[in-house]
DNA sequence: GGGTATTTGTCCGTATGTATG
DNA sequence: TCATACATACGGACAAATACC
């Protein structure tokens, strides 16, 4: 325990005095808790540039007042003063009562869970246990502002067999989280832009251009995606689109309206594509298209991606694929700012994809999440006549929409009734107009078990058909 | 190895051709490797939701042409083509000759190294290792997004033992590094502010500032820091500042110039104080101030502090405490934004401060540093007629401006001559008038041995002196 | 796991400035 | 004017407990 006594030599107050009192004040605040240790004299003396008797004179006026206890050759301790324990109960019933607000649900079909119970952490714990026993210095000294170099190699070799993205690892840019390679983007393409925007769609993403002062267009989408008429009428320069399965329509965008989105990048000399491949990962029907990115020749597609959702949330690593024009501009409008990931979380990363755990992982999830779909949608079956369903192909969600008059409002109210917790669609929505009318709601299952989905499922048939 | 092959069913192109085509193309460029293998053709029919034959035709083309090889129980792997390593060869000389362009030091007095061999590996192994080991799925889900709590707790303790910050958890904001977090800053404090900043400063909060639109007004210091009525001047709303060790310069801002700067901040009801305390963990001489933070009463100061110098700078955590009526506004417009640093290492870090270790290793690096920079100081002894010395008394590095007329390029260059590296002041100023006339160098010693602090200085010496 | 270096409270001698008689 | 007492501040010596390798 270090202390920072703000010493005043000029003072009349003598000094053994200020720093007692300062220290009385701690402990009846409780900002010294009971039991911990004081700095010695020696060491307090020498930190406050004072003499060794001077704190020794403070110590000895708070231990024959009672604040603190002397143990020779341990040190000096505080003491428990019971004046201070109502205000820490005071605090804690606080915090009670801010946990008792949330609702308990039976079954929680949250879009954004991942299964966790599935993550190798026993590779991934040996990977970080040999990162660090190498006693490489390396590791802890600053690395690369983009990206350690051989960890963008391998996204970059991921990104071009799994996904058909087609890139050097220059153009690679790794960092803390989509949102804020986001911030880092915005920076990029200019001040006050124009940003188009499929509605509904990634609120964080939203908030992110908004907060950064760009003007955000919501666009309509029809069933293939994004409406290009509407994007042209929009008179935005740039379009965040998510061709792969758009969160949270899980809509997959064909090949035909993709080569629309890139002519009409092509139109305009400051037009850029930013597509965010959500969720690409996990598909279960029809055929794999390749990004948006590969099919690009003229660089103006901005590919974003993310471990979060294969991997797991607390990994906190991103990245994003400049076109050749824009790597020059964010060497020189964002390279200064350093790596946000941690050069060690990015070697244990590297390691985890180069020795083909990464890859073994998805294929493991993949057969994972299939399962928990095929349940879903098995336990929905009976809903069919009143609902209809959608995003049912690619992702962590499937959409409900009655088709009989119920508004999501009803449809979620009814759900938290019979314990379940399912999403509406209108918190996704960036235009207020649209939202009012939904009757949809999003149900993730990639947190639960397939008996959970289950059980979620029989408690929803009850809860939206008997009537 | 997962293969994207991008399929048009409505070309004219057989599909196995495309599928041929496709592979051949990533052999003969280099994105597949030699040696790696190929995925099965019942995985790649899977995959690519195609016939087996059809990728079986595919491989059988490729396997006659000698681009991949064969192995019945293994599968399909590519052969080593020759053109492709020329194509190698070329990158790998760019990387060559990036590095040759660097010139060789003898000695580096580099401002912004730390000093690393003494980094307790051990202890932070040991912490890794046992915060994966009980298998805390937890750690992997998604956290806080201003930080753990119990992190921000320690830190708060932390803060207020050692710096005399006076803030409860709920003020703390833990992010990837400073700049990120001045990112979310200057998202808080509104657009095109007017920012007054210490001239020189810390270069990057200056483009961090300039780069989100802000207007940034360079205030003249004396020798106390930041002077006021030149900052009254500015007209500025915002001043960053670095009282308790300021960057470059060193100086340290008397008690009553931090009640000025106080007292500026409460005349305007729009007003903020950022407090960079940067590099307070380490100072040798005069008594310790407590950071301007702890002498607010009126929420004006918001600090900001991080463990790259005082750890190590790949432990990318930083935070900031923001006053009472930011916290609100922080929910509102930046809340949402997820945490930008993994909570394992949140978890790690956790550990690391509350079991001691961080106040054992700050003591231990206080003990190293001062007698590197005594060493300094004794070497550069002979220097004192020709040089007058600055920033001596705290930090990492000290100034010397050299009193008979020579230019701090004449210094630089004479200094790299004889194999030594120091740093001009004038890449720390933000005014382009100033750095003209700088004659002074930053000479960093914490990443150096005192052995060769003392060799740095006997060339220096021969470098500057002998004319 | 065992041995050494460091840290610790405690005790003690000293120096300085001020008030008192 | 001088002696004394007291409060304050400084630093060394010692044995025991602890930290570190």
């Amino acid at each position: 325990m270090e202390l920072m006594v703000p010493i005043d030599s000029q003072s009349d107050c003598p000094l053994y005095e200020q720093i007692y009192e300062y220290i009385k004040n701690d402990i009846r605040k409780g900002r010294l808790e009971a039991g911990s240790r004081l700095p010695s004299t020696r060491v307090l003396a020498q930190n406050l540039k004072v003499s060794r008797s001077t704190s020794q004179m403070a110590y000895d006026q708070l231990l024959s007042e009672g604040y603190i206890e002397a143990f020779p050759c341990r040190g000096y301790f505080v003491c428990k003063i019971d004046e201070l324990l109502e205000v820490k109960q005071k605090e804690t019933a606080v915090f009670a009562q801010k946990k008792e607000e949330e609702r308990s649900y039976q079954v929680d079909f949250s879009p954004r869970g991942i299964d966790l119970d599935s993550f190798p952490f026993n590779t991934w714990r040996k990977i970080s246990r040999n990162t660090l026993v190498d006693d490489n210095k390396e590791m802890f000294a600053a690395g690369d502002t983009q990206g350690e170099r051989a960890l963008r190699m391998a996204i970059g070799d991921y990104l071009h067999s799994a996904r058909g993205v087609n890139c050097s690892p220059e153009q690679i840019i790794i960092g803390a989280g989509n949102e804020y390679l986001l911030l880092l983007l915005s920076r990029l393409l200019g001040r006050e832009m124009s940003i188009a925007m499929e509605n509904p769609t990634y609120k964080q993403a939203y908030r992110v251009f908004c907060g950064q002062g760009h003007k955000v267009i919501p666009v309509k989408m029809d069933k293939y995606g994004m409406e290009l008429k509407r994007l042209e009428a929009s008179r935005a320069d740039i379009a965040y689109v998510m061709p792969s399965h758009q969160y949270p329509t899980g809509i997959v965008m064909p090949v035909a309206r993709r080569q629309e989105l890139l002519s009409w990048a092509y139109r305009g000399s400051r037009r850029y594509l930013i597509e965010d491949d959500y969720d690409s990962e996990f598909r279960y029907k029809g055929k794999p298209i390749p990004a948006l990115q590969g099919m690009d020749m003229g660089g103006r597609v901005i590919y974003m991606g993310t471990f979060s959702n294969s991997i797991a949330p607390a990994i906190r690593v991103g990245f994003m694929v400049l076109p050749e024009p824009l790597v020059s501009l964010y060497r020189e409008k964002a390279g200064f700012f350093s790596s946000t990931v941690s050069r060690i979380d990015q070697h244990i990363l590297y390691q985890f994809i180069t020795q083909g755990y990464y890859e073994r992982h998805l294929n493991r999830m993949r057969a994972i999440y299939k399962g928990k779909h095929d349940a879903l949608l098995s336990g929905l079956k009976e809903l069919e006549p009143f609902f209809s369903m959608g995003g049912e192909y690619a992702g962590l969600h499937v959409l409900l929409t009655h088709l009989k008059g119920m508004t999501e409002k009803q449809l979620v109210e009814k759900a938290a009734e019979a314990g379940v917790k399912v999403y509406g669609m209108s918190d996704y929505f960036i235009d207020t107009k649209e939202n009012k009318s939904s009757s949809t709601v999003l149900l993730g299952y990639a947190n639960l078990s397939e008996k959970d989905i289950d059980r979620g499922c029989r408690l929803l048939k009850k809860a939206w058909l008997q009537q």
